[in-house]
DNA sequence: ATAACTGTTATAATATAAATATAACAGATA
DNA sequence: TATCTGTTATATTTATATTATAACAGTTAT
């Protein structure tokens, strides 16, 4: 699993550690019942704290993609396709956020923003 | 100027405070030339810092929004409105992209996305 | 049973960014 | 000179992220 994490990031590295696996998960790197890297094995290979790591499996339980049994391990969750549309809703959902703060910010009515996603979704054709 | 700071808000105060100023620029409530109130009296006003009033300033300086002359005050800077907002709306162009790109791969209906519009830009009240 | 793994929990410490309070300094202007 | 302006330095507070350390508990192979 390929994992980078930056110091200078804004994101904190908890995040970006969710990040990562869940990029794995979804480019199926990383298959149903695979185990991960224990936390204190993640931990140590990152150089960081098995806290931080705990928190990022934590997280990552809590929202479906693996699932914890102490004693045992870290396993990915059984695929679930209405995860994956979650994620990409959510990813559409703070683009369109950006997309709000800007328009508010520059008086841009939501009028021309409409016109943008006409001209752009009706392209095809 | 209408300037609403909220604790609770994601974005700490002279991020939000830069906004409402930029806000006031873009409606053209602030003009060319303009003083801005200085940072203590805007300080007062909003119960802040004038450190942190100072901060906003200085980035909205940064940013060619404002020009502060030291013993005089902060003024607004001439600027091509018409220019920053065709910018702001390539912006949101790219935006608009990027989210028509995961929609086609996702398998994520217009109608969806449009909902998620809705909620965003409709739940100011 | 024991060793060596797993996860869990509690506590304390450190680092950083945001925001604050206070005081002192310097330019502009009436 | 008084009173505005902005500037700078110092110290403190707060919240979040991250860390180190230690102790506890479940699992598994030998």
């Amino acid at each position: 699993m390929n994992i980078i994490l930056s110091n200078s990031s804004s994101l904190p590295i908890y995040e970006q550690l969710k990040n990562s696996i869940k990029q794995a998960i979804f480019s199926n790197e990383l298959k149903e019942e695979d185990m991960l890297p224990s936390v204190r094995v993640m931990a140590n290979d990152l150089k960081i704290s098995f806290l931080t790591v705990k928190r990022a499996y934590d997280e990552l339980e809590q929202e479906g993609y693996i699932k914890t049994i102490p004693g045992k391990g870290s396993f990915i969750a059984p695929k679930n396709l209405d995860l994956i549309k979650e994620e990409k809703l959510k990813e559409i959902q703070d683009y369109i956020e950006k997309i709000y703060d800007i328009s508010k910010v520059s008086n841009i009515s939501e009028e021309e923003i409409k016109e943008l996603f006409r001209m752009i979704f009706e392209e095809e054709i």
